[in-house]
RNA sequence: GGGACAUUAGCUCAGCUGGUAGAGCAGUGGAUUCUUAAUCCAUUGGCCCUCGGUUCGACUCCGAGAUGUCCCA
């Protein structure tokens, strides 16, 4: 992998074909192999020098195990690009080179220029009014704007506005300030965070000022008028400007008012567009909000403490997942950016705090995709003297809450769901749910699978004769399934792989609401021991633990089980994580020796909670994609 | 990692079997000033993602790459 990473790194296209940048690997040595760059001369020769990357810097930094297996994480990955370098070019040729590149960064061709001028124009005619294009004197009154545009909603308040002949010369002044949005014959419309109110302006009602600011407005900038209420010839709100204010200018253009911005790259890479021009991304993360305050309710009102650990570990652990690594200067250590706070979390318990919850961002090194994003929210709970089952009743009852408070505020996200929450929920076995799925392919919607003619019901139950049956067909699959579904070679490890490949994609089909208009969640049951280092084995059967995850909407929405307090069986699980990562697995957790020691120090018996916050946001809000429901999902930087 | 699709004006999009690049909105100038995507007249604005190739000639065909979206793993 990392020898062809840098394989690739053959031909560069510098200019003329001349100047190249390289990389190579020095023989691998006592302290691990050393990344080298080819450096050019001022002189023009070139030579090797070790790469100030991470790497290297962590090859120089210590000798510790801890310290070589974090290099062993981190290193190898980081693919570095090659600089250009141009070559042969004087030094006025290489700022040519580089000039356009500048200018292509800004997206500024020769038409945005000119509207930009246009723009720039309308700034400086505002300096003369003696206000400036960017004033700062400016005090809002938000309960009466709000009030204004409650009234502009409200079809019966609208109805009791006097018309403009109706009008009293002494009638209530009322602020309306926000984003031009749309200009229509004499109205503007503003947009505001409670929605958009218009205002009438006619230069003749206002001061020579006033008027000579009003001139000057482009779409999009930021404005402010005063003036008593009134009802237009359609029975519209308005606001009669007999004061305006310019309160801050726009220098780019808005997209256009029809389309908004639709380009799905553009509007992510620039969130702050796509929230004032399309109001129903902004309705989205209002609703996230709302989301996280009521959980947060929910959670307090139940008693639990709100705690914050550290994002900087020293160790891996608490899930098994590739880390981002970092370095702390100071100290000279390496660090992970957590995977999650599971581990200090039950310190906490240890240390005698009986419920406790943080609800924080989490770092993975893993790829994007519509369910994936490398840093994400995550809400995790732990509380004492319960069992994983505690959670299920208290999960159910928090969702619940939470869903009934957004429906009352957000009604329009109701209708986009395709998961019932208030309906009985499933529960199941892995094993139970994996039966289901063999028997029901075919029939509905739920589509026929190869491996209802090798499983049955009975096979599934029983461990031996799942292994061979499994075993015998692994053969016939192709490599990427069969190294998935061979992780372990155990009965577990099968139904897990089993449940993975076939049974999942199908809950939302396998578990209905009452009408079967919509998925309900399900909690799914029993997972194999192999697949919970953390978790406390079922004392009835040892090849299983006593957890659930829950799916909703077909996504793994949370995870919970009985904790672990047993230190030497938590002792031995870490070495065999330690064994996992000997054999390769590059996301097997160190061995934590201080929260043994902590469990040492006596654990009470608990269970613990992690819930996905933004793939529960997709679920209750409608939304397909991680992206729609993170203001800035991680995408490549811009490079153009 | 694999596949499909996309990339043309600031925004939203047309552009046929290869022949010098089009619209709406936005902008600019003017008219109008109770409009609901305001309207009417005139008008400015393009490295057609990049680099190669085929061709007399490429937005269009071929190859490679970049970025993104979706699907699969």
């Amino acid at each position: 992998m990392t020898e062809r990473a840098f394989a690739a790194q053959e031909p560069i296209d510098g200019d003329e074909g001349a100047g190249r940048t390289t990389l190579r690997e020095s023989s691998p040595g006592a302290r691990g192999r050393v990344r080298e760059e080819l450096h050019q001369q001022p002189d023009g020769d070139l030579v090797w020098l070790a790469s100030p990357n991470l790497h290297a810097a962590a090859v120089h930094a210590g000798e510790g195990r801890a310290h070589r297996a974090q290099v062993q994480q981190c290193a190898g990955r980081a693919r570095r690009r090659p600089r250009r370098v141009h070559r042969g070019l004087s030094t006025e040729g290489r700022r040519r080179a580089r000039r356009p590149r500048q200018a292509e960064r800004l997206q500024l061709v020769a038409s945005e220029e000119e509207l930009i001028a246009a723009r720039r124009k309308h700034a400086a005619a505002l300096q003369e009014t003696g206000t400036g294009a960017f004033p700062n004197d400016f005090v809002g009154d938000d309960s009466l704007r709000r009030e204004v545009v409650a009234i502009a909603n409200d079809e019966a308040r609208r109805a009791a506005l006097p018309g403009e002949a109706d009008q009293v010369a002494e009638a209530e002044l009322y602020p309306l300030y926000g984003r031009v949005i749309a200009k229509r014959g004499p109205f503007l419309v503003i947009q505001t965070p409670y929605g958009n109110a218009q205002t009438l302006v006619r230069p003749e009602n206002l001061s020579s000022q006033d008027a000579q600011q009003y001139e000057n407005v482009d779409l999009a900038d930021h404005v402010a008028v005063r003036g008593p209420l009134l009802k237009t010839r359609t029975g519209a709100l308005t606001v009669k400007a007999l004061h305006y204010q310019h309160l801050g200018k726009a220098l780019l253009p808005p997209p256009a008012k029809w389309h908004g911005l639709t380009d799905v790259e553009l509007r992510y890479r620039q969130r702050y567009v796509d929230l004032f021009a399309n109001p129903e991304v902004a309705e989205v993360f209002r609703a996230r909000s709302l989301i996280v305050s009521a959980l947060r309710r929910f959670l307090q009102g139940d008693d639990f403490l709100e705690v914050e650990t550290p994002i900087l570990h020293p160790l891996l652990g608490g899930a098994t997942a590739r880390p981002f690594c970092t370095h702390h200067n100071a100290l000279d250590i390496p660090l992970y950016l957590r995977v999650a706070p599971e581990l200090y979390l039950k310190r906490l318990l240890v240390g005698g705090f009986d419920r406790i919850y943080e609800l924080g961002r989490m770092f993975r090194n893993e790829g994007v995709s519509t369910r994936h994003n490398p840093e994400f929210t995550m809400l995790e709970a732990y509380m004492a003297y319960a069992s994983w089952e505690s959670w299920i009743d208290l999960l159910q009852r928090m969702l619940r809450q939470v869903e009934s408070e957004l429906s009352e505020s957000f009604p329009r996200f109701t209708a986009m769901r395709t998961v019932e929450l208030q309906e009985p929920w499933a529960k199941v076995s892995m094993r139970e749910a994996l039966a289901d799925r063999i028997e029901r392919a075919g029939v509905g919607d739920v589509p026929p699978t190869r491996w209802s003619k090798v499983l049955s019901r009975e096979i599934i139950f029983d461990g031996a004769k799942l292994v061979s049956t499994v075993e015998a067909t692994l053969a016939t699959l192709d490599e990427p399934t069969r190294q998935a579904l061979s992780r372990h070679k155990s009965y577990g490890s099968y139904i897990f792989g089993l449940f993975e490949l076939v049974v999942e994609s199908e809950l939302t089909k396998l578990y209905r609401s009452a009408d079967g208009s919509r998925s309900v969640p399900v909690f799914i049951t029993e997972f194999p021991v192999e697949e919970s280092p953390l978790a406390r084995k079922n004392d009835v059967d040892p090849r299983w633990v006593d957890r659930f995850e829950l799916f909703v909407d077909g996504r793994e929405i949370a995870n919970a089980f009985s904790e672990l307090n047993d230190p030497d069986d938590q002792a031995e699980r870490f070495q065999r994580q330690l064994e996992n990562r000997e054999h390769g697995d590059e996301e097997a957790m160190d061995f934590d020796h201080d929260y043994v020691r902590a469990l040492l120090h006596g654990m009470p018996p608990a269970a613990g909670l992690g819930v996905g916050i933004d793939r529960l946001v997709m679920s209750l809000c409608g939304q397909s994609s991680i992206r729609d429901v993170l203001l800035f999902p991680l995408l490549k930087p811009e490079s153009r």
